[in-house]
RNA sequence: GUGGCCGUAGCUCAGCCUGGUUAGAGCGCCUGGUUGUGGUCCAGGAGGUCGCGGGUUCGAAUCCCGUCGGUCACCCCA
């Protein structure tokens, strides 16, 4: 007898059951139809990629963090940690063929060899959407507006989008004679909601050896957060008179002015002067979503400007302003794991011992042709059973067809959450469904 | 990758500190009461390598070490 292997899963990869798998595939299925509905449309690339297409040039965290190896035939491979290496060298290679402004959305299963944590995972899935080739302020206002769509539509009730410019940032730190520690400034920025300004105002002065009244100038901007006007004027206060941060100003004037135009409630786009993201390819505008009642799982959707996207692959300067929506972040969030497996088809045929049944299948199709969702129960087992397996899968209604059903050509409906029954003519088991199930 | 906590039935957990006869509970699951009718109720039942491996001991779910997995913090980030 051979031996039993142990059934398990590495570290940070999962399975998913049922309950949650539809769960995560409802909440992407709601993104892409956001994401089309602004005319987005869908790009796919290798999951695996040469280890130089996604190292060139990257940090030296993301190079730890990627799996990578050779393969049979001797290259140098890696699997993609993000979506937005590969769309970089994926615009290089086609923007030929896209032509410009190019909108794309990318959902694909990442994966990096980081330590795990809820909501945290080795293999997860991005839900990356990007405009490629303009430099519009109406673009960075769009893609918020996506984020916010995004979160509606997955029925979030409470988050917040938290948005800043980094040309605000780089104003300032200019001023104060910080510009050549930027990156420096930025991660320990990125801190701060998490660690406090103090902790931030000790590493500023550790790190990059800022003083005391560089430190203040930052934290100053840092402090200012809020949906309206006061916030503006204290961006334009700290940035002084930078042309390119007078601009990022503007757009965020003009980005809080369309939320309120379209009607979004005031509390889930906040301007944040803290918000700086530790990558140090954004551009432009940044942004981070978070969901209030699950603060613990982090951002659960990020992104913004990126002018220098496709540089490492192409000398054409390809201006990008995107995206990426964290669906398992989102996903631990939302389920409670709670259900038990559920059927899709609201409609069980059950199944008598006093034929082979194939009927049953017969009938199925005709109510799928009416768009009807039917599953079939396959072994002749009590009708009791069969009912019960009914209910607990949430079957809406049970159709019956016994000998007594079959010999007068007729279907027994049940309509499980009340109990109720009819008995109506084969012909007529179309509507009947139907009606019961609002159709 | 570093450190803390956790890992007992399908699920949530008790038992572990102060090793000792057949390892428990609730929920779930199955069967019967209802020879063609679920959800309530009643009766009964199945199900456990105590994550895995090693050590200490007459004896380990219980103590020790390692390992795998989860979780939290750091780091980083979706």
């Amino acid at each position: 007898m051979a031996e039993i292997i142990t059934p398990r899963t590495l570290k940070g990869f999962r399975d998913l059951l049922p309950a949650t798998a539809i769960r995560r595939e409802r909440l992407i299925a709601a993104a892409i139809a956001v994401y089309q509905r602004y005319g987005y449309v869908p790009i796919e690339t290798p999951a695996l990629e040469y280890a130089e297409i996604l190292t060139g040039g990257g940090g030296t965290e993301t190079d730890k963090q990627m799996y990578r190896f050779d393969d049979a035939g001797g290259r140098h491979v890696g699997l993609r940690f993000d979506l937005t290496v590969p769309l970089a060298r994926y615009i290089a290679q086609h923007i030929d063929t896209l032509g410009t402004p190019f909108r794309g959305y990318h959902v694909a299963t990442v994966w990096r060899g980081e330590n795990t944590q809820r909501g945290r995972y080795r293999e997860f899935v991005q839900g990356d959407f990007d405009i490629i080739g303009t430099e519009s302020p109406l673009a960075d206002i769009e893609t918020v507006l996506v984020v916010h769509d995004v979160l509606v539509a997955m029925g979030v009730d409470r988050f917040t989008i938290r948005v800043n410019d980094r040309r605000i940032l780089n104003a300032l730190l200019a001023r104060v004679g910080l510009e050549r520690r930027a990156v420096d400034v930025l991660r320990i920025l990125d801190k701060l909601d998490r660690v406090g300004a103090e902790r931030v105002g000790n590493d500023l002065a550790e790190t990059v050896g800022a003083s005391r009244a560089q430190i203040d100038e930052v934290l100053e901007l840092t402090m200012r957060v809020g949906p309206g006007a006061e916030v503006l004027d204290g961006f334009a206060d700290v940035a002084g008179g930078d042309a390119a941060a007078v601009a990022a100003i503007e757009m965020l004037g003009q980005l809080m002015e369309t939320a309120t135009a379209v009607g979004i409630s005031p509390n889930r786009i906040v301007l944040d002067g803290s918000i700086a993201r530790g990558l140090d390819y954004y551009t432009g505008i940044v942004f981070e979503a978070y969901l209030d009642d699950h603060p613990q799982v982090g951002a659960c959707c990020s992104g913004g400007r990126y002018d220098d996207l496709a540089s490492r692959y192409t000398s054409r300067r390809l201006p990008a302003v995107g995206g990426s929506l964290g669906v398992d972040r989102l996903l631990a969030a939302v389920d409670d794991g709670a259900d038990a497996t559920r059927s899709a088809a609201p409609v069980l045929i059950t199944r008598f011992g006093d034929d082979d049944g194939v009927d049953l299948l017969a009938l199925a199709a005709t109510l799928r042709r009416a768009g009807i969702g039917v599953e079939v129960y396959p072994d002749p087992d009590r009708i009791g059973a069969q009912l019960r397996y009914a209910d607990r899968h949430g079957h809406r209604v049970a159709l019956i067809i016994g000998p007594d059903e079959r010999g007068a050509g007729e279907v027994k409906v049940k309509t499980m959450a009340t109990g109720d029954e009819r008995t109506v003519p084969a012909a007529d088991v179309v509507a009947a469904v139907g009606g019961m199930l609002d159709l």
